[in-house]
DNA sequence: TATTGACATCAAGTGCACTTTAGGATATAA
DNA sequence: TTATATCCTAAAGTGCACTTGATGTCAATA
């Protein structure tokens, strides 16, 4: 089983320029072509633009990602690096949700004052 | 108490550079100057910088937060649209929480399906 | 056979958020 | 008074991740 473009594009919800953007950046090296110069995707490909949407929406950059692969075409001997590559991921990973944690309290603060205000306003109007 | 900009720097962790392009984007309207030119930051400024920085790191555009800003100025009319505002970034923030923790376990996955193949590796080494 | 639609490449363009550079003013310390 | 540090502006540059546009091929359909 094959896909075009198209399918991976609604498969991952990547835009199709996107998915092309990833090939020519060594993003997706295992892409076959059909006779005609077609890209066909198989279902490995598939999995990798998951793991590469993966990636990229935790933040990992694009050339990062690459050097992930790199690593990948090597074979097992860069099993450790690439492991410890995606261990330091998890690891900004967790500080983003600290950090986005830290400041989601903030906002809520923010928004409870500002309703403190409205209210404030509100019964200063029905004196 | 008045701080320069380079205490404004180091209190909030932004660089002296993009606290000028932030007056620069009109997200800092109330700063005021001493005679000779030099920007004078006082509490509230400060204060000012660090929601600003709360909402940039929780990926608020600038243009957003300029808006925002634009409401304050306007006055108490603008309470009701500040809220939504704010409420809408809080939605978004937990998208962001959501996105991340998702992707967060896909990691992980991936890191024990190395540890995994590690294993494999060494035990046939050891055969 | 002419048109339509999906595919391709390559180069250039876009948007965002800064950062850097160049040139100059002012204040404090040696 | 000369050097050093800090400030200023304005314009240009940077880095990243795409996106768009121009041009062309190929296969199926009307």
């Amino acid at each position: 089983m094959s896909y075009t473009i198209k399918d991976a594009s609604q498969k991952t919800g990547l835009t199709i320029p996107t998915i092309r953007y990833y090939e020519t950046e060594g993003l997706l090296p295992y892409v076959k072509r059909s006779e005609t110069g077609n890209r066909m995707f198989c279902d490995d490909d598939i999995e990798w633009l998951n793991l590469i949407c993966c990636l990229r929406s935790t933040g990992m950059p694009v050339r990062y990602i690459k050097k992930f692969i790199g690593m990948c075409l090597e074979g097992d001997s860069t099993i450790d690096n690439r492991l410890e590559m995606l261990t330091e991921h998890e690891k900004y990973i967790n500080e983003q949700l600290e950090t986005l944690n830290h400041y989601k309290s903030a906002v809520k603060w923010k928004i409870d004052y500002f309703k403190g205000i409205k209210k404030e306003i509100d019964e200063r109007v029905n004196l």
